[in-house]
DNA sequence: GCCACGCCTCGTC
DNA sequence: TTACGGACGAGGCGTGGC
């Protein structure tokens, strides 16, 4: 028996715990690019911001559009990652301690099993979780809400049906049901270019998901997708908790403060990104062996060029010059001009370093061999 | 024909 | 009318070795 624990609204009910004025306004928490004033996207908004249609991922100029003809008065605040991280750290803390095998996923969400602590009763598991909610909300007065479920996939869409500081357990004889209720995208995975896709195939409900041939999915979105989708309409979902997650990749992204025009400008970016995610790295005690280079232009469209290295390599000359090169690369083959260009990131991947892989001290070992 | 690998796109929060 | 971040994970697809 799964458990997914959502914290409601993060990031804004942290600003509320902060300022508790703020719980009667609209709460919009930002990530500002820079740019101008109001460049940038909406993060989190309180309950009192998505009522007006404030919503994540919404450029921030439209979400102020959005009290123009209103007499509230909302607050618009910036991300403060680093405050939030300790309402993180303190809630899975408390939640660790009543589980057995618990499962962190991104800063406001995790997994437990409480199968153990329930009897795999699933009267007994609301009374859990109710334990576990009033807890996390007595130390850090965060509000989460809770699904539970015979597994990860129903214990996750039922922690997000009734939102905030609810509790939803489905049965396993309800399941079936329940996932005929959902909307498509409501299931993990399913956005809006898989939702389209499946219109096309005339899907329009979790039901039609479920019964249409399994073979005719997988053609459309290959074996492990097409599988999962078509499991996953039925309540059906057997992946395991993981513990111990770590970070398989290092990434940073900025947006420039105006657009480049050259690559003299260029340089400069991608060796501060390069430093950036490569402290990071050595902070971490680990060696990548994979460099990814995004480029996102002005009207939005996004370029990808990665390159992967026979031998990991803890060497920020190398990057710096790999970027510098998966850049030409980008601007050739797609026929670029370096106008025009107004985000730039590095990612590192195929990290080495975590136990029961290479060291850092170890990949040092075998390139002084090589 | 299978498999591993490298590259890239799509997804989530 | 328009507006537009950043960090991360998963997996599809093409390719080349066997």
């Amino acid at each position: 028996m799964i458990s997914h624990i959502d914290l409601d609204y993060f990031y804004a009910q942290c600003e509320e715990v902060r300022n508790p004025d703020l719980r009667k306004r609209p709460v919009v928490v930002c990530v500002y690019s820079g740019r101008d004033g109001d460049s940038g996207v909406v993060s989190t908004s309180n309950y009192n911001a998505r009522r007006l249609g404030v919503t994540s991922g919404m450029p921030i100029k439209m979400a102020k559009s959005k009290f123009t003809k209103s007499e509230i008065d909302p607050v618009f605040l910036p991300v403060d990652l680093d405050y939030y991280r300790q309402f993180s750290t303190a809630a899975m803390e408390i939640i660790q301690v009543s589980c057995d095998i618990f499962e962190h996923v991104g800063i406001d969400e995790c997994y437990i099993d409480i199968s153990r602590a329930s009897d795999s009763n699933y009267m007994k598991s609301a009374a859990i979780v109710n334990y576990i909610q009033n807890k996390v909300y007595s130390k850090t007065n965060l509000t989460c809400s809770i699904g539970v479920g015979p597994n990860k996939l129903v214990a996750k869409i039922a922690s997000n049906i009734r939102k905030p500081n609810a509790i939803t357990v489905v049965n396993p004889s309800d399941v079936k049901a329940f996932m005929r209720r959902c909307k498509i995208e409501e299931i993990p995975g399913v956005g809006p270019k898989k939702k389209l896709r499946l219109e096309a195939l005339g899907i329009r409900s979790v039901k039609e998901l479920g019964e249409i041939d399994l073979f005719r999915l997988k053609e459309v979105f290959g074996y492990k997708i097409g599988s999962y989708l078509h499991n996953a309409a039925n309540g059906i979902d057997d992946s395991p908790l993981k513990p111990n997650h770590h970070n398989k990749q290092i990434g940073n992204i900025v947006t420039l403060k105006h657009d480049i025009t050259n690559s003299e400008e260029a340089s400069p970016v991608l060796m501060s990104l390069c430093t950036h995610v490569y402290n990071i790295l050595i902070r971490r005690e680990q060696a990548y062996r994979t460099v990814n280079l995004i480029l996102i232009l002005h009207n939005l469209s996004q370029f990808n060029a990665s390159r992967t290295l026979k031998l990991i390599s803890s060497s920020l000359d190398k990057l710096q010059q790999i970027a510098i090169e998966l850049l030409a690369d980008i601007i050739r083959v797609h026929s670029l001009s370096f106008n025009n260009i107004r985000r730039i990131g590095i990612t590192l991947s195929d990290l080495s370093g975590h136990s029961g892989q290479n060291t850092i001290t170890r990949y040092f070992a075998e390139e002084t061999k090589v």
